[in-house]
DNA sequence: CCCATAAGCGGACCGTAGTCCGCTTTATTC
DNA sequence: GAATAAAGCGGACTACGGTCCGCTTATGGG
């Protein structure tokens, strides 16, 4: 048949129907509790589904999979990281001298492990973190502006992923508690390694 | 019964059993084959035990997981990459200035992906790739001593995690694959980035 | 208020990773 | 070569991630 002069008959043109909503809320909420009282690893779709009184089929309707659960809820809780670097204040958001952001960036990174370091693993799709997340890319892109901020030169795309794949949750996962290395540690060598790329040699040329 | 006059029952002190090496070598023939003909995302634990000729159980008790297999595949094959940066020819291995086999190390991994990369990348666990396994620590330590070589000071033990972070194979295979980097971009993108850990800040100086 | 449409929903179903436990094989000792 | 103890083995079994498809409900227009 061809079209009708019903041309948008969308439930919502530009968001979600009203019970889609309410589900992705209830699910979210379901799956928090579970992490927080059980872990991450003791998360089963079935559970989240079963607590937020919903099919199973809905969760995965919302969220695609279980690293999709895991990515939304580490977005949610990590909005506000977001935020915080990309307007909040300095040394962290705009404001301050972009060799210190960078600092402030991978010292935030670090610290915020205790809050969902966990969920941000679990997030990774078997086989690595999904490198093409929203929420990846805009940690690249803000990397790779306050790099050029800097005056480096070169691939600052790569080198934007290179500081990234350090920062990675899986890795410093490890390096904190499977090698009990100390955040403090962590941070040192994080500006090392903005201090390698920016040019800044001795390390106490911008050091605070 | 308390213990007799034969205090080292043990099949064999040192290995396994006869028939246990047996089914080794069976099993990784077959997921070598398995893997060669249907690639790795197709390869279940049920086809490699059906194709070996043995139980499922033997799989899981040699292997530990579907991860192990990967893990166990990924250094037969890359046993001669060990072999080669530890003691082949330069620059690769020993022989040339540190700096130009670091160099070649990085250029070595990348096009090393389209061996096994993607077999690699399934060796890691769920959240990431097992940063304990023997190879992981191998490749580490191989990068400490060559720093330590080009006479870099600090912490090479995280210097050499940075390092690693950015040969990640599931790294590597997003940039080559979803992103359509070219090899000679990611391997300049490595260059740069050890000159700027080692200290050779324009990149020309200690260029080939 | 009723209809048409499409989005949403649920839970039975499927495939695969990983476990378990009783049986078999290997190696060692006398 | 018989006894014995440990390692190995196999495949039924479980748990969980993910799919499918017929039913329900929200939504917007007549």
């Amino acid at each position: 048949m061809e079209q009708r002069g019903r041309p948008l008959p969308l439930g919502r043109n530009d968001g979600e129907r009203r019970d889609a909503a309410r589900n992705r809320k209830l699910l979210l909420d379901a799956a928090a509790g579970i992490v927080a009282c059980r872990g991450v690893e003791n998360l089963t779709m079935d559970d989240v589904a079963h607590q937020a009184g919903v099919g199973k089929g809905t969760v995965f309707r919302r969220f695609g999979s279980r690293a999709g659960l895991m990515q939304a809820l580490a977005d949610r809780t990590g909005r506000d990281f977001q935020e915080a670097f990309m307007s909040g204040p300095p040394p962290l958001g705009p404001g301050a001298p972009a060799g210190q952001r960078l600092r402030a960036f991978g010292a935030a990174s670090i610290n915020r492990l205790d809050v969902d370091g966990r969920v941000v693993r679990a997030a990774g799709s078997p086989g690595g973190q999904d490198h093409a997340h929203p929420t990846q890319r805009l940690v690249r892109l803000h990397l790779i502006v306050l790099l050029r901020e800097t005056g480096v030169q070169g691939d600052l795309e790569l080198a934007a992923y290179q500081l990234a794949a350090f920062l990675d949750a899986g890795l410093l996962l490890h390096l904190s508690e499977d090698r009990g290395m100390a955040r403090s540690r962590l941070i040192e060598a994080w500006n090392v390694l903005v201090d390698g790329m920016t040019g800044a040699q001795g390390g106490q040329l911008l050091d605070e």
